[in-house]
DNA sequence: CCGCATCCGGTGGGATACTG
DNA sequence: CAGTATCCCACCGGATGCGG
């Protein structure tokens, strides 16, 4: 066994590792980048005007998912205590820093997604199992 | 560019609604992250030196993340017909035209996590104690 | 060495209903 | 309008064991 081969260089990524871990679980629920990109583009808004405007959200999830940025830092939550009660979000500084990665991301995702799906199909078509037979069903109810 | 007052900015998110969540569902769980650091710093790699070098994976996780990722046309899969057999992976030209905004996005983890840190402690502190703790309002806007 | 199958507990997240 | 609370179940993901 050579001594050379015995580490890889994981080194870089061992000191960030917990941090990106930490990062990645805030903005991997898609509803996060979601939020964010709104807030980025329209600046504060209402609870409801997120909720309408992000395609599929829970008011549920919504709400974990702004309680979760705000704690984070992400996020500001400005209560105006009227009736009927108005609430808004809005991005922090650090928030708006988070925009440039995302952002990145998000014009990635536009310009390769139809390499994805071309991909996946090519996959499926090589993987698929025998013709006369479905694929299986885990769930049969 | 001249938006009506009635529908926010999303038209630009509508179109990449999609592309963006399908990444984020890939890149989302942080196993597809790590795999792909590892390829993009070492080049090609076996299963168990990848299984090895990401702290904590199990290699039914391994297996499941290189599955997708080679799916999704991220990762190339070698099979060395030998005895014992030899597996090795790879990023794919698509896989490696990836690293870009991750690695954007691992900066910013590097940059900002201590902030994040922080602001999850403040919030902490005054959120969980006192019940009768009012939130930041904005009084008599 | 590589990886699939099976079992199984924990949880993410939708649907729904209720408060201030 | 902006949440909170409850139910419930699909799926994630770890542990273990077998097979080429």
């Amino acid at each position: 066994m050579s001594p050379t081969a015995t580490v890889l260089k994981d080194t870089t990524q061992h000191s960030n590792c917990l941090a990106m871990s930490d990062v990645l679980n805030r903005i991997g629920d898609k509803w996060s980048v979601m939020v964010v990109g709104m807030l980025s583009r329209n600046g504060t808004l209402r609870f409801n005007e997120l909720k309408r405007n992000i395609n599929g959200v829970s008011q549920r999830m919504l709400t974990l998912t702004l309680r979760n940025l705000e704690r984070d830092g992400l996020v500001t939550r400005t209560v105006y205590p009227e009736i009927p009660p108005r609430v808004e979000y809005g991005l922090t500084e650090l928030g708006q820093t988070l925009t440039k990665p995302i952002n990145a991301l998000w014009d990635w995702s536009a310009e390769h997604h139809d390499e994805i799906v071309e991909a996946r199909k090519a996959y499926d078509v090589d993987h698929s199992p025998a013709p006369s037979e479905p694929a299986r069903i885990a769930y049969a109810r």
